[in-house]
DNA sequence: AGCACGCCGACT
DNA sequence: GTCGGCGTGCTC
C-alpha cells in the first residue's frame, strides 16, 4: 500500500504529495488525514497522509517511518477543504492543513550526533555526549560553539552519525493518581501506631469514597511526602498511575444553568428560516441583522439546541472571544460540558486539549475565534458567525482565509445552515442578502423594547472656539457628573486607530518618522521612547527638534493614559478603570478588569477598541466617544464602514436594561455621513449611501479586489517587477475588469523594503488565481532578481 | 526549507 | 595543495 504525503516544507517546489510505502504491519491502521514522520532526503519530516493507493509510478520509494496519530486528525472533508483553500488563498497545502490544527501538533525538529567509532573521537569531544549517547546539535551550538566544526568533520568522516528527530510540540498533560490497591493492608496501616506519614496518607484515602485521587492533592491533605507514598506502592498497599488529563481553563468556575428564553415575535421570525434549514438538512446562509440588544444570542442558542436535538454538532464563531467571557458563560450555562472553547487567550496546551475533545466527540458545541471554523466535527449541523463584519475573521497571514468563506464551504458540504449575525453587517454581506443569495432576517427592536440610546454629536472645533480646551466637551462633562451623582456608570471610548500619538515640532512641523518604514513613530510614555509599529525600531524621544532645534517638540494625539490623567483632574471623585494594551497584557487581566467594572468597583471604564464589543452592564447609562472621526482619513475604502460599525457598536453599550442610555460622540468631522447616520441608528440609509460611493469608485461589493504586492530593498527592482506583472495581466483580463497601478503601497516602505502594488478590480476572473501563481513562479525562477517578495490576494479586504 | 554537491578564492 | 565561501538543484 502506498501513501501520498504532503511534507512539512512550505515551499513552492515541494507543494505536492510524495509517495511512500506503508509497511505491511501498518496497513489497516494508516488512514488519510493522519500525521506521519517520513524520510525526506537526509532528514526526517512530519507530513500528512492525503491519500492511500495500491500503486505508484515512483521508483525507489521509502517507507513511512512512523504514524503519529491513532485517529486521523484531518477528516476527509478537511482534506478537501485544504485543497480548495490552498488554491483560493494561494498558499501551500501544508500551510492550510497546519492552520486547521492546534499549534501544539506542529512538529519541531532537532538534530543529534551519535558515536559510531568511539576510538576515533578525541576525549574532549567524547565527554560532551550525555549518557543516552545523543548529543543535541542545538545544545552544542549554544554551549560549545567552538566544537561544532570538529564534530561536523567527524560526522563527515563517518565516525559520528547524525540523526534527525521529529517531536510534537504537544504535551499531553499527565498527572499521577493514587488509589488503594489492597484495602485490608491499608486498614492495618491506618490502625498501627508507627510510620506516621504513611498512616496519614492511607487514612486520608480511606476517609474518601473508593476511587483514584490526584497524588498532589492527597499529599497536601495528608502532609506526607512522595517517598511515603512510594514505599506504600512498593508494599502493594497503594497503586499509582499516570493519567492523561485535560487542562480546564474554566476549572472551578460555576456556570449558572440557563433556560431558553421566550422569543419575541421578532426573534421568532428571524429563527424560522434557520430552523427550517436545520429541519430539512438544507444549506442556506441566513443573515440576522439585529440592532444591538435585539437578542441575537438567544437565537443562536436555540438554533444550536435544535441542531443538538438532531444529534448534530454546532460551531459558533465570535471575534476574539476572550473579550466576552459573558458570551462563554451563556454557552456553558446552556450546554454545560458539551461545549469546547477555543480562543487566543488559552495556552497552546489548553487549546490542544479543547481541540481533542472535539476530535474524540466528547463535545458537540464549539465556541471560538476564527480558526474554530475548522473544528473537526463530522456531523456538522450549523455554523454561526457572530459580529460577522469583524475584520478579525480574515487571517492576515498565510493562509489568508476569511472564516465566512470557509464556513459557507463547510455549510454546503454538510448541507447545513450558516448564520451570520450583526447589527452592522459588512456591506458585501448585506448586499448579498438583498440580492437573495442569503436569507435576510431583520430584528429591528431591542428585546425589552427599550429605546435605542439618544446620541448627541459634539463638534470639538466649536468647543475650542468657545474656549474649552480640554478633551471633554461641556456636554460630556455634565453628563458624566450627573451619572456619577446618580451612581450610574460611564464607558469612555477612545478611538486610537489612525490616531497614534506621534511627535510633532510646533515650529517647523517636523514629525518623527521611522528610518526604515514610511510611517510616523509612536510615542510610548513608559520609557519615553519612540517606536515603529511595523518593524519594532526604537529610539529615544528627542528633547529638541532634530530638524530646527526648537524646544517646542512634544507628543500629539491622545492616549488612554493622558485621558486618565485628565479625568483625575476634572473628576477626582470618579473611580476609573483603564483598559488598553498596557493594562491587559497579563493573562486574565482583561476579564478581571471587566469583572471589577461589572461589580461596580469603577464608575468609568476607559478603553480602546477592546471595550467596543459585547459588553453588557446594566448600570451603564452613558457612553462617550472621544474621537469618532480619526479613522475616516485612513487610505482605506472601508474607513466609513468601519467608523459606522464602531460607533454603532459602542453606542450599543448604553442603556441595555431598565435605565435609559445616552451617548455623546465627539469629533472634528462631525458632518460625515457615517457619524451622522450612526447617531440616528440608521443602518439602512448608511448602506444605501455607502453603496453609492462604492459603486462610484468601483470598490467591493461591486468588484472583487485582487491585489499583488511587491517588495524589495531596491526601488527600481519593485518598479520593474510590478510593471512586468501588470503587462502580463493586462493582456489576459476580461474587458470589464480594471487594472490599477503599479503604484506605491499606502505604506510605501516597511523594514527598508519598498512596496509597490497592482490592483485588479474584477467581477469574474476564474483564472486570476492561476495567473497570480504564474507571476509568483516566474519571479521565483528569475535569477536576475533576488529577494523579491510577492504577496497575492484574490479578495483583499484592505489595501494596506 | 535544509542539505549536498560543486566550483572558485585565501590560507596552513 | 585544502578549507570554506555560497550558487544550484533535489527531496517519494
Amino acid at each position: 500500500m502506498i501513501a501520498a504525503v504532503v511534507v512539512d516544507v512550505p515551499s513552492g517546489s515541494v507543494n505536492k504529495t510524495f509517495d511512500y510505502k506503508v509497511p505491511p504491519e501498518w496497513e489497516g491502521w494508516a488512514e488519510p488525514g493522519m500525521r506521519v514522520i517520513v524520510p525526506f532526503g537526509p532528514r526526517k519530516l512530519q507530513g500528512f497522509i492525503l491519500e492511500l493507493k495500491p500503486t505508484s509510478s515512483i521508483k525507489g520509494m521509502k517507507n513511512i517511518t512512523e504514524i503519529l496519530d491513532p485517529l486521523p486528525v484531518l477528516t476527509p472533508e478537511l482534506i478537501d477543504l485544504g485543497q480548495w483553500l490552498a488554491k483560493q488563498t494561494l498558499s501551500f497545502f501544508i500551510t492550510t492543513y497546519q492552520a486547521m490544527l492546534p499549534a501544539a501538533m506542529k512538529a519541531t525538529y532537532e538534530k543529534f550526533f551519535t558515536v559510531l567509532h568511539p576510538e576515533k573521537i578525541p576525549d574532549e569531544l567524547f565527554l560532551l555526549f550525555p549518557a543516552n549517547g545523543e548529543l543535541s546539535l542545538n545544545e552544542v551550538t549554544k554551549q560549545f560553539p567552538d566544537h561544532l566544526k570538529a564534530l561536523r568533520n567527524l560526522a563527515k568522516a563517518g565516525f559520528l552519525d547524525v540523526i534527525y528527530k521529529v517531536k510534537d510540540k504537544a504535551n499531553k498533560k499527565k498527572v499521577k493518581f493514587i488509589s488503594i490497591a489492597n484495602r485490608q493492608m491499608a486498614e492495618e496501616i491506618a490502625s498501627q501506631n508507627k510510620a506516621e506519614k504513611q498512616k496519614a496518607v492511607v487514612s486520608e484515602l480511606i476517609s474518601r469514597p473508593p476511587g483514584e485521587y490526584p497524588l498532589q492533592e492527597v499529599l497536601i491533605e495528608s502532609g506526607a511526602s512522595l517517598s511515603s507514598v512510594q514505599s506504600l506502592c512498593k508494599k502493594g498497599v497503594l497503586f499509582m498511575e499516570e493519567k492523561e488529563i485535560y487542562r480546564d481553563p474554566f476549572q472551578g468556575k460555576n456556570m449558572k444553568q440557563t433556560k431558553p428564553l421566550e422569543l419575541t415575535e421578532n426573534q421568532k421570525n428571524a429563527i424560522t428560516p434557520i430552523l427550517y434549514a436545520i429541519e430539512n438538512n438544507e444549506h442556506d446562509t441566513v443573515l440576522v441583522h439585529g440592532v444591538t440588544g435585539s437578542g441575537k444570542t438567544e437565537i443562536y442558542l436555540q438554533s444550536i439546541q435544535s441542531v443538538l436535538d438532531k444529534g448534530k454538532e454546532a460551531i459558533c464563531l465570535v471575534p476574539e472571544i476572550s473579550l466576552t467571557p459573558q458570551m462563554v458563560n451563556r454557552f456553558k450555562g446552556r450546554f454545560g460540558s458539551r461545549v469546547a472553547v477555543l480562543h487566543s487567550g488559552l495556552s497552546i496546551g489548553e487549546k490542544f486539549d479543547e481541540w481533542r475533545k472535539i476530535l474524540r466527540k466528547e463535545v458537540s458545541v464549539v465556541i471560538g475565534a476564527r480558526s474554530a471554523v475548522f473544528a473537526p466535527f463530522q456531523n456538522l449541523g450549523i455554523i454561526i458567525i457572530d459580529e460577522e463584519h469583524e475584520s478579525s475573521y480574515k487571517q492576515e497571514d498565510h493562509p489568508r482565509y476569511h472564516a465566512r468563506d470557509v464556513a459557507i464551504w463547510r455549510g454546503k458540504h454538510h448541507s447545513c445552515p450558516i448564520v451570520l449575525g450583526s447589527a452592522t453587517p459588512a456591506l458585501e454581506t448585506y448586499a448579498r442578502a438583498k440580492k437573495g443569495l442569503y436569507k435576510l432576517a431583520e430584528l429591528d427592536s431591542r428585546v425589552h423594547s427599550n429605546p435605542m440610546p439618544e446620541v448627541t454629536i459634539v463638534d470639538m472645533r466649536n468647543e475650542l472656539k468657545s474656549g474649552n480646551r480640554s478633551m471633554f466637551s461641556i456636554e460630556l462633562m455634565e453628563k458624566m457628573k450627573a451619572g456619577l451623582e446618580r451612581g450610574e456608570q460611564t464607558v469612555l471610548f477612545l478611538n486610537r486607530r489612525g490616531y497614534a500619538s506621534f511627535i510633532l515640532c510646533r515650529d517647523c512641523g517636523y514629525v518623527a518618522q521611522c528610518p526604515h518604514c514610511d510611517i510616523s513613530l509612536t510615542f510610548h510614555k513608559k520609557n519615553a521612547t519612540l517606536k515603529c509599529h511595523y518593524c519594532g525600531y526604537q529610539e529615544e524621544t528627542p528633547s529638541v527638534c532634530p530638524s530646527c532645534t526648537s524646544e517646542h517638540i512634544r507628543f500629539f494625539g491622545t492616549g488612554t493614559q493622558k485621558v486618565e490623567e485628565e479625568l483625575a483632574k476634572v473628576l477626582p471623585e470618579a473611580r476609573v478603570i483603564r483598559m488598553d494594551v498596557d493594562t491587559t497584557s497579563k493573562k486574565g487581566s482583561h476579564e478581571r478588569l471587566l469583572t471589577a467594572f461589572g461589580n461596580e468597583e469603577g464608575d468609568i471604564l476607559l478603553g480602546t477598541q477592546m471595550i467596543a464589543k459585547g459588553l453588557d452592564f446594566p448600570k451603564v447609562t452613558l457612553v462617550g466617544v472621544l474621537a469618532a472621526d480619526t479613522m475616516l482619513h485612513l487610505p482605506d475604502f472601508r474607513a466609513s464602514e468601519k467608523t459606522f460599525q464602531l460607533l454603532t457598536q459602542v453606542s450599543g453599550r448604553a442603556g441595555r436594561h431598565e435605565l435609559e442610555g445616552k451617548v455623546v460622540v465627539q469629533g472634528y468631522d462631525t458632518e460625515h455621513y457615517s457619524i451622522q447616520l450612526a447617531s440616528q441608528h440608521d443602518y439602512h440609509r448608511f448602506y444605501e449611501y455607502e453603496m453609492k460611493t462604492r459603486k462610484l469608485h468601483q470598490y467591493p461589493p461591486f468588484y472583487y479586489l485582487g491585489l499583488l504586492t511587491f517588495s524589495h530593498l531596491e526601488l527600481m527592482e519593485v518598479v520593474e517587477a510590478s510593471e512586468k506583472a501588470a503587462r502580463f495581466l493586462i493582456n489576459r483580463l476580461a474587458p470589464e475588469s480594471l487594472l490599477l497601478g503599479p503604484v506605491t503601497s499606502p505604506i510605501a516602505r516597511v523594514k527598508d523594503r519598498y512596496r509597490y502594488q497592482v490592483m485588479i478590480k474584477y467581477k469574474n476572473e476564474p483564472e486570476l488565481s492561476d495567473w497570480f501563481e504564474e507571476i509568483i513562479n516566474h519571479f521565483q525562477k528569475d535569477k536576475n532578481i533576488k529577494d523579491l517578495q510577492i504577496t497575492a490576494e484574490l479578495n483583499a479586504q484592505t489595501l494596506m
